[in-house]
Parts: C-alpha cells; sequence; structure tokens
DNA sequence: TTCCTGAAGG
DNA sequence: CCTTCGGGAA
C-alpha cells in the first residue's frame, strides 16, 4: 500500500502561519523539552501549560528536579495524572545529571518512561536529530492521508518517508499540529486542511471499529479513580481519603507502593 | 462516552 | 496482542 504524494512545504509554510506560541516551543533546552513532552503524553496542551510553568519555576533544570524530595515532584505533579510519569521523570533527571544527555533517539529510548514517541520528539526538537515523531496527531493525519491503517512499523516507515530533508523539528511540530487543531478525531476541518490529495478530503469519517464494552465501570468505581485520590490526599498533606472501602484502599495501596509511588511504614503510608 | 503530543508490563 | 495508568473537557 503506496501513500500518496504529501506537499511538506505546504505543511511547513502552514504550520509557520499558525503555529501556537506554546512555551516549550521557545526552547531548544533538553530538559524543558523532555519535561514538556513527558506531561504530553496523554494530556492536552491546555491542561499541561499551568503546570509546566509551575514545574519548570521549581526545579529549573536536571539537577534541580533530581536532587529534589520525590514527594515535592509529585506535590507539583499532582492532578496532571499517570503518577508514575514523574518517577520516571525524576529518575530520567538524575540519569541525565549524572551520564549527560543521550543525543539521539536511540540512547534516549533507554530512560525510564521514554518511548519511541518520546525518544524521537526529544531527539529531534533538542539535538536536531532528523526523526518522525509519531503520535496520536501523526498517526491519525497519515492514515487519513492515506486512507489506510498501518501498524506500528509499517507506521514508522511512511512517517519517516514523509520527513522532509533536514526540517525533522519544524516537521514533527507541523504534523502534531495539524492533527490537533485540524485533522482532529472527531471533526476534521478539511476545509482549512493544507494537505492537498488528501483522500479523506471532504469524506465522511469511517465508522470507528466497534469496540468491546469494559463493564459498563464508573471511573469512580475503578482503581485509578482510587490511587489518584490517595496521592493527591497525601500531596495535599491530608490523610487517606474516608468513604472509600477499606478493601479499595488497600489494594490501591498495594499498587502504589509496587509502583513506588507511596512508601508503607506499618500502617502508615505517606510519598517517598 | 471518547479523546488527549504514550509507556510499560503481561 | 492485551491491560493498566488520571483527569478533565467536549
Amino acid at each position: 500500500m503506496r501513500g500518496v504524494p504529501v506537499d511538506a512545504d505546504a505543511i511547513l509554510s502552514w504550520y509557520g502561519a499558525v503555529r501556537r506560541d506554546l512555551p516549550w516551543r521557545r526552547t531548544t533546552d533538553p530538559y524543558r523539552i523532555l519535561v514538556s513532552e513527558v506531561m504530553l503524553q496523554q494530556t492536552q496542551v491546555a491542561r499541561v501549560v499551568p503546570y509546566y510553568e509551575a514545574f519548570l519555576e521549581r526545579f529549573p533544570d536536571e539537577v534541580a528536579l533530581g536532587s529534589a524530595p520525590t514527594a515535592d515532584v509529585l506535590r507539583l505533579w499532582s492532578g496532571l495524572g499517570y503518577n508514575r510519569r514523574a518517577l520516571a521523570l525524576q529518575a530520567c533527571a538524575r540519569a541525565v545529571a549524572r551520564d549527560g544527555w543521550p543525543r539521539a533517539a536511540e540512547g534516549l529510548r533507554a530512560l525510564p518512561g521514554i518511548g519511541p514517541y518520546t525518544a524521537a520528539a526529544v531527539a529531534s526538537f533538542a539535538f536536531g536529530e532528523q526523526v518522525a515523531a509519531v503520535d496520536t496527531n501523526v498517526r491519525r493525519v497519515i492514515e487519513r492521508v492515506d486512507r489506510a491503517h498501518r501498524t506500528p512499523r509499517p507506521l514508522a516507515a511512511r512517517a519517516a518517508e514523509l520527513l522532509p530533508a533536514g526540517r525533522a523539528a519544524d516537521w514533527n511540530q507541523a504534523m502534531m499540529e495539524l492533527g490537533a487543531t485540524v485533522c482532529t478525531a472527531r471533526s476534521p476541518g478539511c476545509d482549512a486542511c493544507p494537505v492537498t490529495g488528501c483522500r479523506s478530503r471532504g469524506r465522511p469519517l469511517p465508522p470507528p471499529p466497534a469496540r468491546r464494552a469494559r463493564g459498563a465501570q464508573r471511573f469512580e468505581e475503578t482503581d485509578r479513580f482510587v490511587r489518584g485520590r490517595i496521592v493527591a490526599a497525601l500531596a495535599a498533606g491530608e490523610e487517606l481519603p474516608r468513604g472509600i472501602a477499606a478493601e479499595r484502599i488497600e489494594r490501591a495501596l498495594a499498587g502504589l507502593a509496587r509502583d513506588g509511588l507511596v512508601v508503607r511504614d506499618g500502617a502508615a503510608v505517606r510519598l517517598p
């Protein structure tokens, strides 16, 4: 399945014209880039911005983050979600403060919490490596342009094929901006899209793959909810949340302790 | 209910 | 391959 020809210059020009002035687009400092990319994992831009500013104010570089009490890190992270990301980020800070920055995606990939996307993003934005970063936006844009689904490896190959020479940083930002602001999941704005040959232009979205229902469970009944409540309470200096069944609290605490998000001293529970 | 600049573990 | 992991907004 070949992809359609894509005018990369048109997309780059469009990006230059509409580009949102986001704080992490004002720097090439690998630490600041990494903090933004980790915060942005599965988290919308609008909600990350205030956390990003406060986090960098308190932890301006990898030495500050690496030497800080983990409880402080979790306090500034609390509310963002996926708290394990904060632990991984601090572990990254300690590693690069000790060993220096891996300057290529392959080396970054070995750091905790850094997968294929984040490694490519940091490598291209901070170090200028010519690699394509494929996040959910980029995947959706490519799938719609070619009107074809691909498994991860062929998708990565297609993304690499599209990458214009020497423009990886702007290109990756441009493709994500396109997916985030125009080619959105629910209602693609084809009228404002710079991609000329898109096979999906003006056509109705294909029916979403029927995903099997997951037990009709309310979020408040999930372990994730209890975990979040516990960490938020501890970060706020409060006791364990009341009104939740002891068995659910215990199950959540066991998972949190296994992840290193809480420390248990007998009956006492505290942040690490 | 789905979605969001994913990664790690089974 | 599958599930887990937060939380808010549309």
